[in-house]
DNA sequence: CATCGATGTTGAG
DNA sequence: TCAACCTCGATGG
């Protein structure tokens, strides 16, 4: 899945395009006819992200509580009303897949998948279930009135649960988590999630993580995964963030000083505002510009240590390490992080 | 074509 | 600690 920058993303996509607006549910798949019927007719009034969980409110307060585990995504599709902002970034969306499994692909061929699509609007009107993946960058503006051509799309595979407004239809497959609350149940979900850097103050954010890493005898690379200290790292940002901060992952809360807490609370800001302006997981920011035209030609040379076992450590050489904790692989510089 | 693995979480043992 | 969940791109034959 992706990590909480594309949540965010994501529960953008509906702010600006289903809420306010009357929601035609349904569960093509059928797994979730129970929860559609609840939900369909009812105006989408909120949409919201903490950490990796997406809450959609339909009014008479039912909330729609989605989280897309390792492979879920969403697919838009569709059209809305365009504003000026869409409009100067050449917004068009015939459709469009956010945090599927691998948005990041998208931008290896951003400029050739977007020239074809340009190419098929203008040709062969909109089109319907091609699999183009767009960027992120584009795909959050990305709208145009030809796509209404062909309107709805037939659902293609499993997809659990449709959302349908007359301009825009959004479809969602292969989630961990997809049930339908009430607001209490949602407020104690988010009650048990760490801090957001987009939800909580930020002072109050720094000090909530450093309250639940602060003497914990568990190491900091375990730590930050848990999504009950701090809402939205995952595999990739882990690794980087650590290596940004030049820790050994082993590393217990306890034997941290509270300034260095307080340290990686303050990146993770700092790269999650990166990630959800620019729809990529930038964690080698400082880079000179060959070294950022690499980063995004090829995905190996996109992060600091995340998939770079046995490779040599960028800073001093050394072969980054692999380890497997708690199911998920690990990766760090022995000489760099200790 | 088959198999593998993934930016995640839960729950059984 | 590990399998299950469930989807799909990448990889290898």
């Amino acid at each position: 899945m992706p990590e909480g920058h594309s949540v965010h993303r994501i529960a953008r996509q509906f702010a600006r395009h289903f809420v306010g607006s009357a929601i035609i549910a349904s569960s093509p798949q059928g797994r979730f006819a129970e929860g559609a019927a609840l939900l369909n007719g009812r105006t989408m009034t909120d949409s919201k992200a903490v950490g990796k969980q997406m809450f959609l409110e339909f009014d008479h307060a039912l909330w729609l509580r989605v989280h897309l585990g390792i492979y879920g995504a969403w697919d838009f599709a569709g059209s809305v009303a365009q504003d000026a902002t869409q409009r100067s970034a050449g917004g068009r969306m015939g459709q469009t897949n956010m945090s599927g499994t691998d948005p990041d692909a998208a931008t290896d061929a951003r400029s050739t998948v977007v020239g074809e699509h340009e190419a098929s609007l203008s040709s062969i009107g909109a089109p319907r279930r091609t699999r183009l993946r767009m960027a992120e960058a584009e795909s959050e503006s990305a709208i145009d009135d030809a796509a209404l051509e062909g309107f709805p799309p037939e659902p293609v595979g499993q997809v659990r649960v449709r959302l349908l407004t007359e301009r825009a239809v959004a479809d969602l497959r292969g989630p961990t988590a997809c049930e339908v609350l009430d607001a209490a149940a949602v407020q104690s979900v988010i009650d048990a999630l760490g801090p957001d850097p987009l939800v909580d103050d930020a002072d109050v954010g720094e000090e909530r993580m450093l309250a639940r890493i602060r003497g914990r005898r568990v190491p900091i690379g375990l730590l930050l995964m848990d999504q009950s200290v701090v809402s939205g790292i995952g595999n990739v940002y882990r690794a980087e963030l650590l290596f940004r901060a030049r820790l050994d992952p082993h590393t217990t809360g306890a034997a941290l000083p509270d300034d260095v807490i307080r340290a990686l609370w303050r990146d993770w800001v700092y790269l999650l505002g990166l990630g959800v302006e620019t729809g990529q997981m930038l964690t080698m920011d400082g880079l000179d510009e060959d070294g950022q035209r690499a980063a995004l030609r090829n995905r190996a040379d996109r992060h600091w240590v995340y998939k770079r076992e046995g490779l040599p450590c960028r800073i001093c050489h050394t072969n980054i390490a692999l380890e497997v904790a708690a199911g998920r692989k690990l990766y760090w510089c022995p000489s760099c992080q200790q």
